[in-house]
DNA sequence: CGTTTTTGACCGGCGC
DNA sequence: GCGCCGGTCAAAAACG
């Protein structure tokens, strides 16, 4: 990963506040963004501008400054073990957001149904068996799909005083 | 020189 | 049983 390309976008999410919530999934609260996500502190300027179920339990979830668009999607949990799932689109022209957390790429796919190859994170901390998965939709790649399975059995290592209110965002083409 | 990336091989589940 | 497909392994290369 060259750090050449490296561009920087303002990130902000909120937390749907409204019902239905995307993190209730049978009646159990599922881990939030946070538990992936190195997120700003939530201001309060923001302000939703779609929330809607799309099919099966999909939201869209856009911020009004246009520099990202989730469109949320809640995936399953395994209740044998606790095997979390959470998947989301977001627009942006930058493929691998940086989250906080380090992770080590072990695997790059092509799959039947993108013509844009999919890449496989872990966790880079021992013991922790996260796993994170990243793939471009579409031709022109202006959406990215990124999974997270798994919870952290640590801190995001961005969660340090110097850490910044905003997501930097890594490209590598 | 330790860690991460790259890349093809390998493997297992599933549908036919 | 076989082949397709998605996910992972692992060795070598690249990186810092």
């Amino acid at each position: 990963m060259s750090s050449s390309d490296i561009t920087t976008t303002t990130t902000t999410f909120l937390t749907p506040s409204s019902t239905p919530n995307p993190m209730e999934l049978n009646g159990t609260l599922q881990p939030d963004f946070e538990d992936f996500l190195l997120l700003p502190d939530h201001p309060q300027t923001h302000t939703e501008t779609h929330l809607s179920p799309v099919n099966g339990g999909c939201w869209d979830w856009e911020v009004p400054n246009n520099s990202a668009c989730v469109d949320y999607m809640l995936q399953t949990t395994n209740e044998d073990v606790g095997k979390f799932k959470i998947a989301f689109r977001t627009k942006s022209g930058v493929e691998v957001m940086d989250d906080g957390y380090t992770w080590r790429k072990y695997g790059k796919k092509k799959i039947k149904s993108n013509p844009n190859p999919r890449h496989y994170f872990r966790c880079s901390r021992q013991g922790c068996n996260v796993k994170k998965r990243v793939e471009k939709e579409g031709e022109d790649g202006h959406f990215v799909i990124t999974t997270y399975e798994g919870k952290h059995n640590h801190e995001s290592p961005a969660t340090l005083p110097a850490a910044l209110p905003q997501i930097n965002t890594l490209h590598q083409p």
